[in-house]
Order: structure tokens, then sequence, then C-alpha cells
DNA sequence: ACATAACAAAATGTATACATCGTCGATAGC
DNA sequence: GCTATCGACGATGTATACATTTTGTTATGT
């Protein structure tokens, strides 16, 4: 599935690592307020040096900014900034799938990725009403790592896995048990006919149609952080990704 | 012009930085050789904290790449890998025009834009023969700076500066006084004829135009590449930026 | 009462010491 | 002569100690 990184992390190292990002997306910390090295090194129980390496390289992944004066800070994030991740994620997607169609998709990822589709198919229609979550999440999660890496360009996967690593970015951002609200219901629908439909371009080498479908996929969840933000800010505590949203 | 990152470097962070830069792209050390942390901080005369933080910084650049066995090594690239970057450069530049042509771009900057044009103009036509390299790379950076944050788009802008990080995929790769050959030359006219089509489409607003003429407009550092490895491979060595590719 | 300057506390940046793991080589056995 | 195992060397991962900068507070002068 996602071999995500050439992660070959350390124990400290991945336990600073996945510390301080739950941290920071658990609300332990509120955003814009300095993240203290000594205070997390002592909550974690870990020295000093994984966590400097943690926080350097969240910083990359724009997660925490370097406070001009030395040390990080949680990031905030406006709207905009949100809605332009997205956007980009569609762009990145869009570029892989793309490639994908131009270049001819190998044959036995094709299969497992229309496999995922065939999946995800039979979560969405068989009780349209008691969906499971959890396997719609994890099946989309794989359908958009597949997808990711069906160029065969790792310049490019590695790109999309990146802009992933943003929250809010992430195309499970708005899945969750705790924001099961009909208007993110009905997207499940639309966004696996997208999924069919990029597929089939895929295959038919219809390079500009799977970058544009890619593309509009992504921003299915653009229309649900404007109704996160219009509709019905609650959900703006519920969702777990918008926890770093001011605005 | 800019201010790449919120960068606020300590001076030995900046110096390993720095270092391992001009250790890798000066070709100090062979592809996939590892990069031992005492040996560089004896060379660089530092401590290996520094050394540490840069480098993990550079993995994510990917300019080396982390050893299964732990530790980093200079990352090799293949032909298409470069390929892809360059592509990859075009598609995120595309972005950045299209997004500003869309929103439309602040008044000011599209003028400096502008402006930048004007004298890559008169840097290009006046003396075809007797070219200023270095103020043409000059300019042609700074084009491409502005153009990277003209949509207003903090995410896009980062992301933009990130991909050029990677050295042959710099838009000023191919342009080097040690690689002063016809083809490269030519290449400026062309280029120079989309920078300023680039600028128009973004002052009417056309989006499409705009991001089709971005990603055109990075093949031609494509196109310089595949002269150097089909038509005059002698450049590979005098291309600095080219150091790291093998194939 | 307010502003300013000096001082103290704390945080980061850097260096070094220690622990752990991988790799290379030598030696012993077959 | 070849292979396998044991051991030493070296490298990275981690912790801690030190230095420098930043920040907050307090006291003093106007």
């Amino acid at each position: 599935m996602g071999a995500a990184h050439p992660l070959r992390q350390q124990p400290q190292a991945l336990k600073a690592l996945m510390g301080i990002r739950d941290l920071v997306l658990g609300g332990a910390v509120t955003p814009g307020a300095r993240l203290s090295e000594v205070a997390i090194a002592e909550r974690l129980g870990i020295s000093r040096t994984p966590i400097r390496a943690a926080l350097a390289r969240l910083e990359q992944e724009g997660l925490v900014e370097i406070l001009p004066s030395g040390g990080y800070a949680v990031r905030r994030f406006s709207r905009s900034e949100v809605s332009d991740a997205i956007e980009l994620r569609g762009v990145l997607e869009g570029t892989a799938a793309r490639l994908a169609a131009e270049r001819g998709a190998p044959p036995d990822r094709l299969a497992a990725l229309k496999a995922i589709v065939e999946e995800l198919d039979g979560a969405v229609a068989d009780w349209p009403e008691a969906l499971d979550f959890d396997r719609y999440v994890e099946l989309n999660a794989a359908f958009h790592d597949t997808l990711a890496g069906l160029s065969g360009s790792e310049t490019i996967r590695r790109e999309v896995e990146r802009v992933k690593n943003l929250p809010f970015a992430s195309p499970s951002a708005f899945l969750d048990k705790q924001a099961d609200v009909p208007a993110f219901r009905r997207s499940l629908v639309t966004g696996q006919a997208q999924h069919r439909a990029i597929v089939e371009a895929i295959e038919m080498r219809e390079g500009t149609r799977a970058e544009a479908l890619a593309r509009e996929h992504a921003r299915l969840a653009r229309a649900n952080l404007e109704y996160v933000m219009e509709e019905d800010r609650s959900l703006l505590a519920r969702v777990p990704a918008l926890a770093l949203v001011n605005e």
C-alpha cells in the first residue's frame, strides 16, 4: 500500500514525529502558539534531539512554521490556504493521472486500482445508509495512493504524497464519523462516480480527461470545506483536520 | 525578490547547508556514495549537529537519500527522473500562472513582471551574439520567482520554489557560460517569446492559455536535456546541474 | 503613571559524550 | 580453498552539557 516515504525511522524519531503531530492536530497547543522543545521533550519522555529533527521535518511539511526569533510555532491556516492546498492536491493527482494515461499504466497496478473501485462501489451502493466509514476511508486512501504511483514517476508520487501530509488536504480529510452529515455523504456518491471515470480515462489513454477529472475530484473536498465554513460552522470543531484553520 | 523561505538560518546551520550542497553539486562526492557525518563535520569545521539537520533537510528536498541501514547518500537521478522533475516544475508554474490569470494578479506585481520581460527583451535582442549570460540568468530567475508569487497563493509559491531547489529542475539549469552552445542559445529566443506570451495571457485573464504556455516553457528545458543526452554528451560534465545524472 | 533600561529566566543553537547498530575483516572449521 | 562465525571498528541515533540569543520582568528615573 503506501510505503509512504523511505522512512526507516528510529523509535525515538518516530515517537517525536507522531507525538508532535498528535499534539498539534489534537488541539493540545493552540495555533500560533510556540512549540517549546523542552516542554515537548518532557511530555513525550524523550530528549530534545529527536524533537528538533521532527520539528524541522514538520516545518518542511508545512504543519509548523519557523518563528523569526528562532524556534517553531503551530502554523495557522487561513481558509484560502486550505482551499489552495486542496487545489494543489488536485493539480498533482491530475498530473499523476494524466501521465499514467499518456504513458500507459502498468497492467497489474491498473487492475489493482480497478479492484479498489469495485470494492468502493460495494461499500457505497449496498447500504447507502449503513455505510462503513472506516472501510470507505481505507479504500479511498488506497485509491489515491495507487493513483499517485500509477504513472511510474517516483518524482510525481513523492510530491503527491507530500501534499497529502497536510491534514486538511488529504483525500480523507472530510471523511470522519464525527462529521457525518448528509452533505458529506452525498459527496461520496459523486466522488465514487469520479473514481470510476478517472480509471476509465486512464485506461482509454485520455490524458487530458483524466487530469481534469482528478482536479474536479479534489474540488469535492473544496466544496465540503465551503459547506463547513458557510453552512455549518459547528463542523469546524468536529472535523479534526480543520483544527488549524482560524478565520 | 525571492525571500525564498522564512529561513532565519543560524551561521553554522547555513554553513552546513551550503557546504553540503557544494560538496554534492561540485562533484566532491560521487553519486550513490555515503555522506559520512563525521567526515563532513571535519571538512566544514563544524559539529555533527548542524550537519545532521542539513542532511535531513536535503533529504526532504530530494538531493540526498536515506540509506536503508541509516545515514545518507548522494542521490542519483535517472534521466527520466530529471525529465519528470522538469515536467513537474512546468505543472506547478503553470498552476501559478493559471491562478494568477483566473484570480487577477496584483497590478504592481504584474507590472514588475512586465518590466522584467522588457529587460529580458533588451538582453536577448540587442546583441544576440554578445549576450550577457549572467544578466540573462539573473533576469530569468527573477521572472520565474515573480511568476511563482503572482497568484497570491503562498501555498503554490512554496511548492514552486521547492521543486526549483532540485538543481536540474531550476529554470536556469541549462543557462551556463560553460555550456554555451548554439542549441541552448536558440532556446533563449523561444523562451523569451514564451515569457511574453505568459504575461499577456495572465493580463488577458486567459487561465488555460497561461497554464499551457508555462508548461511548454518548462519543456524547453526538457528539450535541452534531450539535446545533452542525445547530441552532445560532453555537455554532461559541463552543465553543473547534471552532475548527479547517471545513466 | 509611563517609559526605559538593566537584569534574570528561559529558550534555542551548537558541541560533545554515550549507546546502539551495521559492516567489514580475520580466523577457525570443514 | 571456501565458507561461516565471531569480533572489532566505525557509523549513526540519542542524550546531555554548554553558549548565545531572546524575552519577560522589575526597578528606576522622569
